[in-house]
DNA sequence: ACAATGCTTCGGTTACCATCGAAGCATGAA
DNA sequence: TTCATGCTTCGATGGTAACCGAAGCATTGT
């Protein structure tokens, strides 16, 4: 049975990582679900036997994708009932604090602050979103150029979009990837705003203490 | 989170039999789901804690009905994943052969009997169905008066269809329901073909030798 | 008032399955 | 070859939840 198979919470965390499009090795997948590798492999076998995903090996990786929009859809449809009913999927996550805080996205800033810059963004108008698809206005540019020395000219890129949308999996919520995304991370590490944690294969990104006040007064909620 | 709640094999055969839109009670569902009313009982308080059924007290009945159209959508999202990878829910209903074979629902014949003879009468063009419409044929009028002496305005009723699709719990197909199934069962009684089982609450509908052979002469598929 | 029906709550049992350690098998690198 | 990495298989363990019997509560009927 098919519900089944998302129903269980370590197979949801990779269902919901997969969402964004994008394929995923396995042992990426085990990291963003929290279990170790053997788990891992276990469950993605019942998903590819479920229909749910599709393998595909690469070297001595084996990369793993919905299968179809279908799949993503009846996704979609279940997290809209859950979002709904309130009864939002109990934060499994990583139980590092850390992690859930602030982490890399494969190369742009996810977790609460990714979150919450998105929506300071947006708040502020210096981007437009609808969707998945985000544009940045001529308010945003301005802003960049004048806070982060960041130029437009920097971020065009032949195959990847300036700015695009990218599901949070700890906060079920939209932070900003793209070029743009990149960028930012990028000149933040180079402010010494924030590094990435020296732990081998560690995703957590820490911020310094005037990183966090510069961040705060850029995009900050007046929550922290 | 939704999934897991749809994803008990219990919970989702009660499901499955709301799916037709119709209310049904917490006794009722937990005999479509072939679990004890205790069982049962807890099942629903799940299901309605995550939104999926509202129930509506009657007396000292309580009905089940699913939430809304939404709810329905998604489980016909999980139930197409299902149908198209092959991997149809295993059939975990009723032990009781006899209970497959041909039962009540309501007032009409269920079971395999039951889609055995909507599939008869659809091949042979005796009603013309479109999802869940079905409408009696000229031809259709004529078998029924001279088969089994069933006249169209025996079939008027003011707020009942006459035919109607059921989905059918254990082979999850539909079978005739509207003031026609219903008709249609009460004129196998009468002609002593078959009878419903005398236990109390059980709904085995028992056919004698000769119902049987006249009933599979007329709806045959040539298997039995 | 008393009994019957429909449903729920409680407690204890059982069965399943997610999980991990350890070992095995591939592929790629040295 | 030998070593390292990525993933899978095997075996054992533990926790969770479905399940039912028994008892309790509510509503209806007599």
């Amino acid at each position: 049975m098919v519900a089944s198979l998302v129903g269980d919470p370590a197979r949801a965390n990779m269902l919901t990582a997969l969402m964004n499009g994008r394929a995923l090795t396995a042992s990426e997948l085990a990291q963003e679900a929290g279990i170790t590798p053997q788990t891992a492999s276990s469950h993605l076998s019942k998903l590819e036997a479920g229909g749910l995903v599709e393998p595909e090996k690469q070297g001595r990786h084996r990369y793993y994708r919905l299968t179809d929009d279908d799949v993503a859809g009846v996704l979609e449809g279940l997290a809209g009932l859950a979002a709904r009913t309130g009864h939002m999927r109990v934060r499994t996550g990583p139980k590092d604090p850390a992690l859930r805080r602030a982490r890399i996205c494969y190369d742009h800033l996810a977790g609460d602050l990714g979150v919450q810059m998105l929506d300071s963004l947006r708040e502020r108008h210096l981007v437009r979103q609808k969707k998945q698809e985000i544009e940045l206005t001529a308010e945003g540019e301005r802003f960049l150029a004048k806070h982060l020395q960041i130029s437009p000219d920097m971020l065009s890129h032949p195959r990847r979009p300036i700015c695009k949308a990218c599901l949070d999996w700890s906060e079920r919520r939209h932070h900003l990837a793209g070029t743009l995304g990149a960028a930012m991370m990028q000149r933040f590490a180079e402010l010494k705003w924030a590094a990435r944690d020296p732990t081998p294969g560690s995703r957590v990104v820490n911020f310094t203490r005037t990183g966090e006040k510069q961040f705060a007064a850029l995009f900050g909620n007046g929550k922290d």
